[in-house]
DNA sequence: TATGAATGAGCGTTCATTCAT
DNA sequence: AATGAATGAACGCTCATTCAT
């Protein structure tokens, strides 16, 4: 159960590349200024990652199965609140932790150049979310859920997009105004 | 009065250059394929526009003026519509003409790195339209207008990210039920 | 004998390329700055010049038949000084005269690549000049007059070098003291 | 105590640029080229070099150790030589040994273009040797010692000139001529 | 005569990637 | 596992030169 060597490294290119790609952007940012940052050599990097493109992926799955794992555990707090303020709360949390991460994604998901791949699952996900978000909307027994559910989803992305933006957001007074919007 | 032979060049290049720095990126479109797409010869790119980054400018202040432009003239069927219904209905009506143009400002914006002037620019653009839409909120009589107007332009910016996203939007849909949030 | 426009816009673009050719060198200068800083289209100048090799070709023919002429006027003050003491004052004289001249000469003249066709001329020039120098020495009765000659010459040269780099090079004086070093 | 690899490279680099450098002049020597004689490719020389100019500079950084190195070594032969003596020969061996490194310094030294940094420190060194000289010309109780420094220096550089643009100089010839102006 | 739009080879430089050690 | 030397395609950009007007 220990983490060996390699692992460690893995962890230690993945975080830097993340930071570095939230940071400058994917294209701006080289594998050499990983490595150096990292603190490994360049070549190392090959053994890990066949890749840019390789290590963008796996940071993108990890990234997403952090995502995932977030969700899943509910916050004490929350367990009385109803589905749709839980969603927006945990976003948020989420958001809060993993500034660097989706600072990434909505750099790179406008451009349809960058890894195929990752687009056709970005879009899984996001279809995912929109059916949650309608359970949760039938759930509250709100009108036109389909479309609600797509409206909801849109605030809250363009929410997320502002508060990575915009240093000092009130992400959480905004959030909370969204919330009493869907309370009955 | 007719457009000369540089004016017709330049409008090739403008033309060209958004289209494909929407579609793959600024930093992933090289200057080499914005000429060739356009079909005229690298050189000539310099005899226009003195770098990349100018041409990036020169796009954007283009847009930008066309944009204020759109937003000016008034739809007639607007006519008698609310402040808030009229800004939604101008944005969506905007974002359709120019949807390359939209594309290419939501795929730059997350990136610190590409054009400090035009991040400030972008930013006060920004300022400007959340203090409209405050305005208009106070028309309304809504309370809380500062919030309400960070959280309506976070939805609307939502609203036109998912719009550029993903094929086959509804967005007209999504923007009225929007617009029917904000009826009294 | 009046100049015609023609020869007018030669002249001026002889003149301010010279002027550039000096100041930055002749590979650091290019034909449009040259053209620009003369006030004529970039077009005009392949009128009166194949190309920019041709262009410095006709400066140094041209300052060659300055200088030349200039040797052949005797200054009057020098009527009844020896040989050697007015080679030295008249290249003195027309090193202040052609200044940027001389500067693009010998900033160009180690390069063996500018120009096959330059480089005879120089060394025909040059060995003209030790020619005459020899001749002056051998009518001063100075021994060794072949080498006197060469050594005589470099000196020569090595001031006017240091002339043309250093400013407030006080030459006058260091021309005085080359030249009593001739006298009998 | 053996060169690595890396030392290897970088002197057939420096080597190699030397030699172009000299022979075509630093702005009509492009780094491709100099990559292509030297047997390397192109991406390597910016693993050593961070650009054309650091180049420029090493090459000159080593010229110079080269030639202070070759000043401090008093030759056997000149143990009894004045100081005026020693210092001509010595220049001359100098200038025979690294005649590529002089070629490269006197065609640089005529723009300004060329290297802010090293004018400054070629202006140094220049008053440097004036200094020297005009020690060693006190010494020899030589009257204006001042203006004979510069006559002096002017010789020994047009000498170092004409060395090095004419095939078959006879430097050593006129170098004697030189001394023997000097001697008692 | 005069213009400046147009060309494309070439430049310095960067970068993802490979490979010998 | 780990290094970093080595590669060469590609990039943004400049420039001498040509050519239609």
């Amino acid at each position: 159960m220990v983490p060996d060597k390699r692992d460690q490294s893995i962890q230690t290119i993945v975080e830097t590349a993340l930071s570095l790609f939230a940071e400058q952007g994917y294209d701006a940012t080289s594998i050499r200024a990983i490595a150096k940052q990292a603190g490994i050599s360049l070549g190392l990097m090959y053994n890990y990652f066949r890749s840019k493109e390789e290590l963008l992926i796996e940071i993108c799955r990890r990234g997403g199965a952090d995502v995932a794992a977030s969700f899943k555990q509910i916050t004490p707090e929350l367990e009385n609140a109803s589905g749709i303020e839980r969603h927006i709360r945990q976003t948020v949390k989420i958001l809060k932790e993993k500034k660097s991460f989706w600072k990434l994604i909505h750099g790179i998901r406008m451009q349809s150049t960058v890894v195929q791949q990752l687009t056709q699952e970005m879009q899984e996900q996001t279809a995912f979310i929109e059916t949650q978000i309608k359970q949760n909307l039938i759930a509250e027994g709100i009108p036109f859920p389909d479309l609600e559910a797509k409206l909801f989803f849109a605030s809250l992305d363009g929410l997320a997009q502002h508060y990575l933006l915009q240093d000092g957001y009130p992400i959480d007074d905004v959030a909370t105004l969204l919330i009493m919007k869907y309370k009955k």
